[in-house]
DNA sequence: CTTATTCCAGACCATACGGTCTGGAATAGC
DNA sequence: GCTATTCCAGACCGTATGGTCTGGAATAAG
């Protein structure tokens, strides 16, 4: 009956999660995104809605690969120590551009308007999502001893989530691998 | 010569702050600054500049009195973890609205053009100041066996700037004064 | 009183933005 | 070949924004 679409959504969605990442949901102006992903206006809208349809589905594309791949490294590490390493370290070795555009999340975090149910929605439900990330791992070092068993993990999950984020923001600012590290080893002595 | 200002410039910047850290720089629009400092468009621009001069001078503000306020903070507490504690307890106790609004400097941060070299100037300017108040306060821990002498004082300021921003960051998601106090007993114990 | 400066209110302007619409070409199925 | 759908390019529109300008009233110093 018609014709076929002549782009994949999926690699045009990944484009425009980038721009969003780079520059953010209100600089990224319909201009550069359709540039970047290489459609035409109508097409966009065609496909993935307005502007804001288009963000949150850039967000949740983020989700889904950030997440898998974080669970992905706590699990491959047999000592789930080295797994939280792997983390920090990875986060600090980052290269400045890398530091610089930081967590799409935190950033729709923070720049969202206050009164933004749907995204504060979509990202407290990620938060609990990436808690229970950690919160498995942590369980499974206590399982092995490597956590004493009476410790809170919830709140140890919900301490490296902040402190990742906490780092996000200061690599965001100045992209100082050193200092990085100093901090992510101090974070990681909770399981001293 | 002439009429003198009507209005205290001083009382003025002091409401523009608290809009910019309500709003945030590109959603704080010259409408609500007007209405909000009490001041006709022509005496902004008179007075402070541009809406940009204007934002630059309300961060500084910012920085004078927090910073003034976490260091008479650390400075009354005979001890130094108890000093830490008022302050990462104390943002923890905020209201939902104090942590909606959350930190204004690392607002600035999160929403700043990452190519914007004045603004990253400024806080990066502001980082070290703040690393310096937490600094002069764990060396005083040192020098009375409340820290281990052989600790590495900045790199323990940095892991307290980290530790902050992360929970602001959270706190402005979800305001939730348990799990903040979680993650604040986890942080402190590097006193330990 | 005169003059210079500041105040406020509001008109006015240029720009940028998201979003819609038009039109013409290409391509799939019937 | 016909039709429906999709593609692209670009014109077009409404709105919001920061910033400037005008004008008239108020008030300080000389």
């Amino acid at each position: 009956m018609a014709r076929a679409k002549a782009f994949d959504p999926a690699r045009a969605l990944a484009k425009a999660m980038t721009v969003f990442w780079r520059l953010g949901y209100e600089h990224a102006s319909m201009d550069v995104l359709l540039r970047e992903m290489g459609i035409a206006k109508q097409s966009l809208y065609d496909t993935f809605g307005d502007k804001r349809a288009l963000y949150l589905q850039a967000l949740a594309h983020y989700r889904d690969e950030t997440n898998a791949r974080t669970r992905e490294v706590l699990e491959s590490n047999p000592s789930v120590r080295d797994g939280f390493a792997t983390l920090l370290f990875g986060l600090s070795a980052e290269s400045r551009a890398q530091h610089a555009r930081g967590c799409l999340l935190l950033s729709a975090n923070m720049e969202r308007d206050t009164g933004d149910a749907v995204i504060a929605g979509f990202l407290r439900n990620n938060q609990v999502q990436v808690e229970s990330i950690f919160g498995d791992a942590l369980r499974r070092a206590q399982s092995t001893g490597e956590l004493p068993a009476q410790q809170d993990v919830t709140a140890l999950a919900r301490y490296f989530v902040a402190t990742i984020q906490g780092m996000r923001a200061m690599a965001r600012l100045r992209s100082d691998r050193r200092a990085l590290e100093q901090i992510a080893k101090i974070a990681l002595t909770v399981f001293d």
